[in-house]
RNA sequence: GUCCCGGUCGUCUAGUCCGGCCCAGGACCCCAGAUUUUCAUUCUGGUAACACGGGUUCGAAUCCCGUCCGGGAUACCA
């Protein structure tokens, strides 16, 4: 038993952004490992040490915590089966790669990579069925090989795998698939500096670690074939694998982080995506949570994950249903939530009023609630909130479709000037948003107030437009005009209320004026 | 080239293991309607799929074979 209790890790090289596919594979371990009660670990294999970066691995770190896929041991905890760093572990490597190279299971190989390049292009331009290394350092004799030290050449150390042997494994995705040892070359296992290579160090620390299930990305596939000779090698257990589909990009291909156009998690995260449902969607792409339905929390997931019943096809990634998922949780978040989460996107927004104006904060944002899907499309959205707005083509078209309207205008800021209307910001507004809970919902009661509600503003609205004689929609249009400068938004009484008697009769004045 | 895997609405999927409950269900998108002071939300309805061809069977999306198409692998990357 490789150990008692599960244990998966999320091993990603820190050569790049994390995008959703490589988030996608940390939450599927991450909820395998939850699901059976394990431990779930990240392991960083920095052995690529031209492409590794202290960048790159930051962003994986932030992406994944922005996710929630917390990690029980791995950079930043005290596991006691580290370092987590490979680049932290070569002795490790050094004295596995003696072991092997005593039992013969390794040798040295003493081909340069012009060689090997070479070698490869003959066999393409030759259209061999067969393309890899051709085992030229496999039999090297004690003397052949001296003679190579005595040249200077540095070895690499390859795995030798055995003739055409059939090996049958069970996946845990794909199910019983076998494969014949003659479709694979010996690899190399070490560089000769002492650096491993990926299914090297991968296997020393799978056994290292206790690794029970190992899920990643089906490009694995083979490796994981390579892999388990090598278990077997080293008189180890193999973990249970599971190689799940990749998610492909628009045009069906694999997703690459070097893909221009493929965005990394914190791109999600700074665009003001909320994080669950990211979280959400991706664990929609090749997994079905139930029959009737796609949202779902953290837990529910992790009640219902099977890592086996993630699917064998890959998955298109749909931009337009993640932003559909976004608006959802928005929708269902409480408007303080939404005002703290979105707060980043406000900086039009004075710090103070968070403390001084926080219900009226709370009822713009609810009344934008069902018109964002994003944290970061709040603050355009609510600009006319602070300043007196530049009217935009619908809106001007709304002032100008009817001359009368100025009157009107005119007329209706005399009205509310002489009501009692909540003050304007700055102005303390106590009383009003905490008495008033927007956005205003027909057949809601009539909150008790001091100052005018939102029901009683349209109710005096209605009766002045009966008085005046107009339609009630051909006033309405130029009022938001003038109001808020465009020809969308919360309800008209909403805005009102919101806006407070100040800026009303400024505006709506400013606009009789023309 | 060779090896491995896959193929249900445009997209994500349920159903496939244990054939009949599926003339295929849900969601996104799209379209139409309802509500409405705009936009949005919400609600109602609609369009739309078992890749193709053979078998097996009383009966196949489900089992078998072939074809086609797609993806992955084939590094001193991971």
């Amino acid at each position: 038993m490789i150990h008692p209790t599960p244990r998966l890790r999320f091993a990603p090289s820190p050569t790049g952004s994390l995008h959703l596919g490589g988030a996608r594979t940390a939450m599927y371990n991450w909820a395998a490992a939850r699901a059976l009660g394990g431990t779930f670990l990240l392991r960083i294999e920095d052995t690529d040490q031209a492409r590794s970066t202290d960048a790159s691995l930051q962003v994986i770190l932030d992406g994944l915590r922005w996710l929630g896929i917390d990690w029980d041991e791995g950079p930043g905890t005290a596991g006691q089966y580290g370092p987590y760093f490979q680049m932290q572990r070569l002795e490790l490597y050094r004295a596995t790669a003696d072991r092997l190279l005593a039992s013969g299971h390794a040798y040295p190989c003493y081909c340069t990579p012009e060689r090997l390049e070479q070698l490869r292009e003959q066999q393409k331009a030759a259209k061999s069925s067969w393309i890899g290394y051709d085992g030229r350092c496999r039999d090297l004799t004690a003397a052949q090989r001296a003679a190579h030290e005595a040249q200077g050449l540095r070895a690499n150390l390859r795995f030798r795998m055995p003739e055409a042997r059939v090996i049958a494994v069970h996946d845990l995705i794909r199910g019983h698939v076998e494969v014949n040892t003659k479709e694979l070359d010996d690899w190399v296992m070490l560089r000769p500096d002492g650096v491993p290579l990926y299914n090297f160090a991968c296997v020393v620390d799978d056994i290292g670690m206790r690794i029970t299930h190992v899920v990643r990305g089906e490009e694995h596939f083979l490796n994981g074939i390579k892999q388990r000779l090598l278990f077997e090698a080293l008189d180890a257990e193999c973990p249970v694998y599971a190689h799940i589909p990749l998610i492909l990009n628009q045009k069906g291909g694999k997703l690459s982080k070097r893909d221009p156009g493929v965005k990394s998690v914190l791109e999600y995260r700074d665009e003001g995506f909320p994080a669950e449902a990211v979280f959400n969607y991706i664990a929609l792409l090749g997994w079905g949570f139930a029959a009737d339905r796609d949202v779902f929390t953290r837990d529910e997931m992790v009640a219902a994950f099977r890592i086996e019943n993630v699917g064998k096809a890959g998955a298109k990634f749909d931009p337009e249903k993640l932003q559909w998922m976004c608006g959802e949780y928005i929708r269902r978040m409480p408007p303080a939530q939404l005002l703290d989460r979105a707060r980043p996107w406000l900086p039009h927004v004075p710090a103070a009023a968070f403390t001084s104006h926080r219900a009226w904060l709370e009822n713009a944002a609810a009344s934008y609630q069902e018109r964002v899907q994003l944290f970061g499309e709040l603050g355009p959205k609510l600009g006319w909130l602070f300043a007196d707005p530049v009217p935009d083509e619908a809106a001007r078209k709304n002032l100008s479709k009817d001359p009368a309207s100025r009157q009107w205008l005119a007329a209706w800021a005399d009205v509310l000037a002489a009501g009692d209307l909540p003050p304007s910001w700055p102005h303390d507004r106590a009383g009003a948003d905490d008495h008033v809970k927007l956005p205003s919902k027909k057949d809601q009661p009539e909150p008790a107030c001091r100052f005018a509600t939102p029901q009683r503003i349209e109710a005096e609205c209605r009766a002045f437009v009966e008085r005046l004689g107009v339609k009630f929609g051909s006033f309405v249009h130029p009022v938001r005009a003038a109001l808020t400068g465009t020809d969308k938004g919360p309800g008209l009484f909403d805005v009102v209320f919101l806006l407070g008697k100040d800026a009303c009769v400024r505006r709506l004045r400013a606009a009789a004026a023309g």
